[in-house]
DNA sequence: AATCTCACG
DNA sequence: ACGTACGTGAGATTA
């Protein structure tokens, strides 16, 4: 017989912090309660016990915090969304029929130790559940500890039996005790020895055992002398912290492994809570019924899987031939492998793939409607083989993210869970997703956005990712060893201040040497310590002649670093750079470039924008780029509709400026730069939802002088103050908002308790429309764009997209063509109640196209 | 793995 | 009274 025990506080925690905000209808947050049945569920399938409970701590100081001062305190009180979660999660364990066990004066682990024994004592084999590993000192050959782990939103499990640890720590478990005794635990408040950490205390324990037989004669240890030292002034320290270290096993409460016997054992209660909070994936996953009898689990049958070998080539062509539709996937890891499925069979291969030519035309073929997960990455393996990239009528994953892009990512096994309710997933199970997030993008009113932009935007995407930028490779790492001397030379002058070395890279150095060591005036701090952002760094210039160098170096080691030789490392054998463009990241819709990132290439400051000299088109070609002019303004002026706004951008004068006169009341003639530089960041943080503070902060006037700016702006274009207010409102309505093309983006955080969280909530509310749909538009260019360039046969193609600029890079004989064609397509790309302005350049660099 | 800093729109 | 702008990705340090 088996029982599985819950460490109950720690699994919920992992839980809180693992699964993104979720609430019940009525508004209470459910997403520990969530993530630990999630938890409960999965340990249930992989331990099968016959006996299940859940121990949790009190509140009250335990027996030992009373007994040791210095292991008191520092016990964070916990987030108040999760101390609300608590009494719910109780419930619910009461309602499914599992037991708790919580004891005045001991520590859950105490219990985890005694129910451990006790099961020995009765023959029980027992798996304590926990996400921490203070519990691997209770391993025997009947006992296990199965480790929880969320990271991103998935679930991972260590089952550590005996053999599983000492193949990890190279000791046995019971010497996890003396570990800990000799390195501490700063989350436990254990002190261990003073400098003696992880390693030392692993060598150690592996060398010599317990901390009786290190201390019975330290001198005859063969160990480094200052380890002795600091083993000898730590002695004390030590034996407490064995003790403190040491789960008790013999804690008084009456145990009886039988009476917690559990088989979907549910009361009435369940169905009803569950209902009220709003939890229908585990009334439908565990077939909860109001009488509260539990029904069979269903057992989906697993599909057929076919090896395509010859003798049963004809077959698979059959088959391929005769499915209305086949899901496909790339195979992790071995990468030239793939499978698919036609809905009846699971088909794939145990050699490459290419051997079976025929198959793979077939399978490929333009008019064969096919889905797949992640299809832009797909195609790029496609492309690759010379296998066609058409007919992919439906791409699972970027399905999931327009449903929800806060997901953050979009593992098929995730996908599979939220939206089927299962918890296996393979190709198969493609085919029954594609119906249900079908029917999800025709409700939500997506279908355009996702059959006009978002998929016809892979192949597009795929092209200029295996294109890649054509870089000048000499110029750039002479650029970077340019570098070399004036960092050096900063670097000494550096330390010559300071009066002496440290690594200038550290804030943490940085700060002692700056605010502690200078003594200069000191701004904000962060969590762990002084900030020397540049925002201070700026405000300190003038008072020491270290600032103005520090801020220096940090320009020519971030250009060093990340630029030089981040890119030169990236410059693939055909010379140019391969970036990736991620469709399923931002919540906003927009893309994100990675591997390099080459959405945020220097070009601000002047140092920084010879990097984009470096930047060129290939041999005999050119480079057109083109962007967007005030896009999220114009998009501002559409969305609130305010007339004046629309006004200023109809009347062809420079928005800023004519921003200027309204607010400033003064001619447009008189606006001085000043005067314009104000206006423009209040025109910009109107877009992020700004507060009079920040503006304040960004422009350099008092609070309340922002605070009147920004008042006279709303007033003299009141449209946008309505739109402020009417789609905070919208939001709180429905909890969500959306673009113009129906992108939508979720917002919990408005429902929080928390003041900041909430107001990120409004603040994001009013900035994603815009952004969002500056995202949707551009997006929907490239798709013309690339069309177009393809309809007639041009051999210009698009490089690189920087959210609201396109590069095209084509022969010298297309390049006026292709500039009018860009700016055609961007600006037609769909029609507003403003005049949308794309503006394209010619060039050899891209500084000089810019 | 988390934090800080800084590059871009 | 709160704490202070939207969206990203990468490199370096520290824990």
């Amino acid at each position: 017989m088996k029982l599985m025990i819950l460490d109950g506080n720690s699994i919920v925690n992992r839980a809180f912090y693992g699964v993104r905000p979720l609430n019940a209808p009525d508004g209470t947050p459910t997403n520990a309660v969530f993530g630990f049945l999630n938890i409960l569920q999965r340990m249930l399938d992989e331990q099968k016990p016959d006996a299940v409970c859940v121990s949790f701590d009190r509140k009250e100081p335990t027996f030992r915090h009373r007994a040791y001062d210095g292991y008191k305190a520092q016990r964070k009180g916990m987030p108040e969304e999760l101390a609300a979660q608590m009494p719910v999660l109780k419930e619910t364990l009461d309602a499914m029929g599992i037991r708790r066990y919580e004891l005045s004066g001991y520590e859950a682990d105490d219990i985890l130790g005694t129910v451990s024994v006790i099961c020995a004592d009765k023959g029980w084999d027992c798996v304590v559940v926990t996400g921490d590993k203070d519990s691997l000192q209770l391993i025997t050959d009947t006992t296990t500890v199965c480790n929880v782990k969320t990271r991103m939103g998935q679930t991972e499990t260590i089952n550590y039996t005996p053999e599983v640890f000492r193949e990890e720590y190279g000791f046995e478990p019971p010497l996890m005790v003396d570990l800990k005794a000799l390195m501490g635990d700063s989350s436990d408040n254990i002190p261990g020895v003073p400098g003696v950490g992880e390693k030392t205390a692993m060598e150690l324990v592996r060398r010599y055992g317990t901390i009786e037989n290190i201390y019975s004669d330290l001198s005859a240890l063969d160990i480094k002398e200052g380890v002795r030292k600091k083993l000898a002034a730590g002695e004390e320290s030590a034996r407490m912290s064995y003790w403190l270290a040491t789960i008790l096993k013999e804690v008084p409460m009456g145990f009886d492994p039988a009476e917690n016997l559990w088989d979907k054992n549910y009361t009435e209660a369940l169905y009803p809570l569950f209902k009220r909070l709003g939890f229908q994936k585990f009334i439908e996953k565990w077939g909860i019924q109001e009488s509260a009898a539990a029904p069979e689990a269903r057992e989906k049958a697993e599909m057929p899987y076919i090896c395509v070998e010859d003798a049963v080539l004809p077959d698979v062509l059959h088959a391929v031939e005769a499915a209305e539709c086949l899901a496909v996937t790339l195979l992790a890891g071995a990468d030239d492998s793939l499978e698919f499925c036609d809905g009846k069979t699971v088909y794939g291969f145990d050699s490459a793939p290419e051997r079976f030519p025929a198959l793979l035309a077939a399978v490929f073929s333009p008019d064969k409607p096919k889905i797949g997960h992640h299809v832009k990455e797909l195609m790029n393996a496609l492309a690759d083989k010379g296998l066609s990239r058409e007919g992919f009528v439906f791409d699972t994953a970027l399905a999931a993210y327009l449903l929800d892009a806060n997901e953050g990512d979009f593992p098929l096994s995730r996908v599979a869970a939220r939206w089927l309710g299962v918890d296996t997933a393979g190709t198969d199970t493609l085919l029954e997703l594609y119906p249900v997030l079908d029917a999800k993008l025709r409700e939500y009113g997506m279908e355009k956005l996702y059959e006009e932009i978002e998929l016809p935007l892979c192949p597009v995407l795929s092209d200029m990712e295996r294109a890649g930028f054509y870089v000048d490779r000499k110029a750039l790492y002479e650029f970077g060893e340019s570098l070399n001397g004036d960092i050096d030379r900063l670097q000494n002058s550096i330390w010559q201040h300071a009066g002496r070395k440290f690594n200038i890279n550290s804030p943490k150095q940085l700060g002692e040497i700056l605010f502690e060591e200078l003594m200069l005036p000191s701004g904000r701090k962060t969590k762990t310590g002084w900030s020397t952002n540049v925002d201070v760094l700026e405000k300190l210039r003038g008072k020491h002649p270290i600032v103005d160098e520090v801020l220096e170096y940090r320009t020519l080691t971030k250009l060093k670093s990340t630029y030089a030789d981040g890119l030169l490392k990236v410059i693939g054998e055909d010379g140019r750079i391969h970036s990736s463009f991620q469709m399923t990241v931002t919540a906003t819709g927009r893309l994100s470039s990675t591997e390099p990132n080459l959405q945020n290439i220097p070009v601000r400051k002047r140092l920084g924008a010879e990097i984009r000299k470096m930047f060129v088109a290939g041999p005999d070609m050119v480079l057109v780029d083109a962007d967007y002019s005030q896009i999220e303004l114009r998009l501002l002026a559409h969305i609130s509709g305010d007339e004046a706004m629309r006004d200023a951008f109809l009347s062809g004068e420079d928005f800023h400026t004519v921003t200027a006169s309204r607010v400033f009341g003064v001619p447009i003639d008189e606006v001085t730069p000043t005067l314009r530089s104000r206006a423009k960041a209040v025109n910009f943080g109107i877009v992020y939802g700004i507060s009079a503070f920040s503006l304040a902060q960004d422009i350099g006037v008092f609070p309340n002088e922002a605070k009147a700016y920004m008042d006279a702006y709303l007033d003299r274009f009141h449209g946008v103050r309505d739109y402020m207010e009417s789609i905070k409102a919208k939001a709180k309505a429905d909890g969500y908002v959306e673009t113009l093309f129906r992108r939508r983006r979720y917002l919990p955080e408005l429902k929080s308790s928390n003041f900041n969280v909430r107001s990120f909530g409004e603040r994001v509310a009013l900035n994603m429309p815009i952004q969002g749909t500056a995202a949707d538009i551009i997006k929907l260019a490239m798709v013309n764009v690339d069309r177009r360039l393809k309809a007639e046969k041009l051999q210009a193609r698009l490089i690189l997209q920087v959210h609201d600029e396109l590069i095209v890079e084509c022969p010298e004989a297309e390049a006026e063509h292709v500039r009018k064609l860009l700016e055609e397509e961007m600006e037609n790309a769909v029609q507003l109640s403003v005049p949308l302005i794309a503006e394209a350049h010619i060039g050899h660099s891209w500084a000089e196209a810019h």
